[in-house]
DNA sequence: GCTACACTTCGTTATATGGCGAAATAAGGA
DNA sequence: TCCTTATTTCGCCATATAACGAAGTGTAGC
């Protein structure tokens, strides 16, 4: 399929949006997405997966952590465009502005509690 | 649903973009979109359905005809913004260059012909 | 009025997508 | 080596989406 259109699929959800823009000023590990989105682990992961193979997110393995973070703005410019374009955009979203708010609470958190927290199904 | 999201799932679908850059230059009648994409008509009103509740294209009935086009540039910052970035990112495209070729023999004939000879269904 | 016709709406169908939990994978530490 | 655990993959289900043809809508012209 044309790139632009794997591009423009891999936007078009919301959870998937948010996440981009939760990865705006830092890497972040899947279980700190999972944190911010509410959803099931196995759902972020297959988001991500999308977003990855899309080019819009780049992911590192860290021991047993992976870190996702935004491309490097050297690269691809049909990615960086997008990018620029979905950040402008995301100024007047008010869920941008709450997860960015939300966010600020997780990353205080420490990443190990928040994971064993998330595999341990309790309410 | 958030406008951006609204505006995200809009394009992601390949006819709906190429719709849109069909667009580009003119504005054209529903007729002229359904013999570029070769889809049935009523796909096609659909289409442009997503597209107009999205806000990236507007539509105008003159008669029996409905022209659809892109918005005045002065308008919604946010459409402007992302039919630029559609835009410049179709630069690339291979569809989009096919497309323009096509469009072109689509624009020398005439509209009316065209209409009609969609209606009766013979390959 | 009636007819022709450009387009839309409706009803249906096949496929795609997003969600979950369970099982698999891979890496650190005992 | 074995256990723990962060993440992914798999299998499933419910819903959303894209496609079509048939029927409906509204306008031009007789």
């Amino acid at each position: 399929m044309n790139t632009l259109i794997i591009i423009t699929k891999a936007l078009a959800d919301e959870n998937r949006v948010r996440a981009i823009g939760a990865l705006r000023h830092q890497p972040l590990c899947v279980c700190q997405i999972v944190e911010l989105l509410e959803l099931a682990p196995s759902t972020v992961s297959k988001h991500l997966a999308i977003l990855r193979q899309a080019g819009l997110v780049t992911s590192q393995k860290k021991g047993r952590w992976i870190y996702f973070a935004l491309p490097e703005a050297k690269n691809e410019p049909l990615i960086v465009e997008t990018l620029k374009w979905l950040f402008r955009s995301l100024e007047a979203s008010e869920q941008y502005a709450a997860d960015k708010k939300r966010l600020k609470q997780i990353l205080k958190q420490d990443p190990v509690a928040l994971c064993q927290r998330q595999n341990k199904p309790q309410t």
